[in-house]
DNA sequence: GACGGCATGTAAGTCGTTACATGATTTG
DNA sequence: CAAATCATGTAACGACTTACATGCCGTC
């Protein structure tokens, strides 16, 4: 069973507890998402792939005339979880177009790369309030998860702080020039 | 003229300076590759096509009997990154593959979950160390890409220092369990 | 003369998103 | 009853990596 990038977070998911498809998605969204993303079209034909390899199974559970399908992980499911875990690859993969932006930031007038580091500075605010307004509810769950959460946190506000300051420092030089070479 | 992911970063170096394809590459490998990479199979056709559009010009520059073509923007062209500098969008997408395995770390035990934050917070020394070995050039050059990397500096040194707590106090927790339950 | 770096390029294949299709249920 | 949400799935497309092919240059 090869693992490809979708496997585990359905298994860490499925760890946690039975899911549909279609819960594990919505888990995935609203918690692994700033790190770890995953789409319907990659969670669907998983779940099938994980079944046939004997590592989760699949029970119908409909709801009413709904049909719907949960999976529970498999002694063999929670091993490969493991395994993976204790794996010491630590891969990463950022695209970042803020950071990027900035960059090449110098193609920019001061002041439109000054209005390009506020931008960046309240998406970074942006996310620090979205996973924040979840911090209470992950509270109560508390173990890794919140422990993640925390750090995604601190990093967005380290983050937008990092930006902020340099806004204080672009307007410092932005005066410091209007000084030296006023009236133009 | 459509963008696609590679554009910006093509038209963003050459922005710097003029550059063949080969040059490009290894400036994104050792510069923006952090938040942002590129290979030579999107580079080159790339390449092409905004020479087929009027946003760069290529020229021979061969050295010696081995041909080269480098490339510089058009004015076109450094509209089109102005344009896109100017635009209001900061997409991101991370796959971090260390963190995902952090908020599955449950299905350890501490001991090999406490392992798991180790190795993590090496990946950050790790990284912290290779982007400090090219400070000292960086900040000659100054600007927005010195800007970049010491944000990327402090960024890495605040996840180490950050999964370092975390390591005192899975240990912390270890021995008052130890404590409380002895000699099993 | 072998190896590593310079230099350009392409083909095949993988990976992942998006949009769409279908249909039931709940809620305003 | 309309809209949102629950629920499953696929097809088409685009993005990206990898491996390979070619050949020159400098140096050990």
């Amino acid at each position: 069973m090869e693992f490809t990038s979708v496997t585990p977070v359905v298994l860490g998911i499925l760890h946690l507890g039975p899911r549909s498809g279609y819960d594990i998605k919505g888990m995935v969204d609203n918690s692994t998402r700033f790190f770890w993303g995953a789409s319907y079209g990659q969670i669907y034909p998983e779940l099938r792939r994980l079944a046939q390899a004997g590592l989760v199974k699949g029970e119908s559970a409909p709801r009413g005339a709904r049909r719907r399908t949960v999976y529970r992980l498999t002694p063999k499911g929670r091993r490969a979880l493991r395994d993976w875990l204790r794996s010491p690859s630590v891969d990463w993969d950022i695209k970042d177009e803020g950071f990027l932006k900035l960059f090449f930031a110098g193609a920019l007038d001061r002041d439109e790369a000054l209005e390009l580091v506020r931008r960046l500075r309240e998406r970074h605010e942006h996310d620090l309030l979205r996973l924040s307004e979840v911090e209470p509810r992950a509270k109560g769950h508390g173990g890794f998860p919140y422990l993640v959460l925390q750090w995604g946190i601190g990093l967005n506000r380290w983050t937008a702080d990092w930006c902020a300051q340099l806004e204080r420092s672009l307007l410092e030089d932005e005066e410091r020039t209007r000084h030296a070479e006023p009236a133009r």
